[in-house]
DNA sequence: ATTATCTATAGATCTATAGATAATGC
DNA sequence: ATTATCTATAGATCTATAGATAATGC
């Protein structure tokens, strides 16, 4: 992933008529995705996209007819994504624990992975914006609901997960997944890497997610036998990955952020 | 709160003038706030406000300097009133499971019956916006986020918190509590009353809220009788709290709301 | 011929200011 | 005199379009 030759700044200013090195749909939705991030559609203009691509305005319109046509290119390419990692979840063989483990694990490398997902997704969610709330997006949206709901009523019938409702769960299941990525300003400071989407922040997350989802829904915890206790060694729950437990003083925290934008 | 003679809908266009029901502060804030929360900072304009509030733009301008200045009267009230219960949480007296169950209780009830509180926080927060990564609300921000932590270690050295890390933890019970009521787009569809505002929603919220808390974090259950649980009369807190078990059928679950905007 | 870029700009909207108008409170 | 509203508008910015320019691919 992100081919060291396709990196392109605004050093070249670029001359009318049709470049050597047109820019990739691919390119153009990771930056346009970094850029809505950062300040919501309202907050985004076509400038600021423009600038973060490379490319003047006007080349934008090229490829979308529309603002509102290049963010729903964005998000619907992470929608599809994260549903299907959920839809998948609901037919998949095997254990009912695993399945949630595995579940999350993949939601976290894939927010992990894709920097701009989470805080794109939570804000159109608290927006009610163009895509969610549209006919399209709102279809995906349901559906993936629908089956986060479905495999906590499977958890539940199977006296897995504590009885409990299904719609508080699921939405308090998704915040968890969504927060930590989505505010990196602030969760970086909380981790010992250098920022949040670092392999082994990532692959730190993991282990906490999958303990932080399994009490959640009520379940026993991951590796340790004892049902209703914790008490002993929590383990690493990927054999690699390493919670280390943390210095106790509270950490970072903060601090070493100035002021990026005041 | 909220008096009802204050009720002024743009039914009457104002003169020129000072009126004689000029426009109360707090009804001001209200008011923008709800509009900052629909659409963010970026998305909502001084017209919107002023529609909403029912005076023309330019009379918003009176009481706030800039566009920026109200957002930030706005979220400052917001995060005072929050943070100010987190913190108390930690001082106060008692038991440390109850303090737990109550600040989540406090929560739930500030939200609740402040309908845009939880969009307009957890906006600013994957905003990265102007208040809170500023260095007044910053600072607010740094000194909640260390008392949550703080809270999280005491109860971890006190056994009744699964070893883990604080920081991941912190972030994902913000966020359980954030987003139930910053989507009521979706949400409303998974309860049983009509909207998640409702007494009664709250009501039920508040248990889910206490049990979701109680998992998420590794501590025992509040009422059944597993081992190391606190067993005795654990009270309602409120006395009232009824948890309802809910109908297995999955009930309602999206599906009545149309199309509200596209 | 098609595709991808550019410059230039139309037209809408947005923040904020200037200055008039009228009620309130001293 | 102070306060709270209004109308009108300046100046910036924003989305989108028109039309020129040049590389690619048939």
């Amino acid at each position: 992933m992100s081919p060291p030759s396709a990196r392109r700044s605004s050093s070249e200013p670029r001359r009318p008529g049709r470049p050597k090195n047109p820019i990739e749909r691919s390119e153009l939705l990771r930056r346009a995705g970094e850029v809505f991030a950062g300040g919501g559609f309202g907050g985004s203009s076509m400038s600021d996209i423009a600038e973060a691509v490379g490319i003047r305005k006007a080349s934008i319109f090229h490829h979308y007819p529309s603002k509102e046509a290049l963010y729903l290119a964005v998000l619907t390419e992470i929608t599809a994504d994260l549903g299907g990692l959920v839809t998948d979840a609901g037919v998949r063989e095997g254990d009912f624990l695993d399945r949630i483990d595995r579940l999350g694990e993949l939601v976290t490398d894939y927010l992990g992975r894709h920097p701009r997902a989470a805080a794109l997704l939570l804000r159109e969610l608290v927006d009610g914006g163009p895509f969610l709330f549209g006919t399209q997006g709102r279809a995906m949206l349901d559906l993936t609901l629908a089956a986060i709901i479905a495999l906590i009523e499977e958890g539940i019938a199977e006296g897995l997960v504590a009885e409990q409702d299904p719609g508080h769960l699921a939405i308090s299941i998704v915040g968890i997944h969504l927060l930590w990525f989505a505010i990196p300003r602030l969760t970086d400071g909380l981790t010992l890497s250098a920022t949040i989407f670092d392999g082994a922040a990532i692959e730190e997350r993991r282990a906490w997610i999958v303990a932080q989802v399994r009490g959640v829904i009520g379940a026993p915890p991951k590796r340790a036998g004892a049902p209703p206790a914790p008490r002993k060694a929590r383990a690493g729950a990927k054999g690699k990955a390493k919670p280390k437990a943390r210095p106790k003083g509270k950490a970072k925290k903060g601090a070493k952020k100035g002021a990026k934008k005041g």
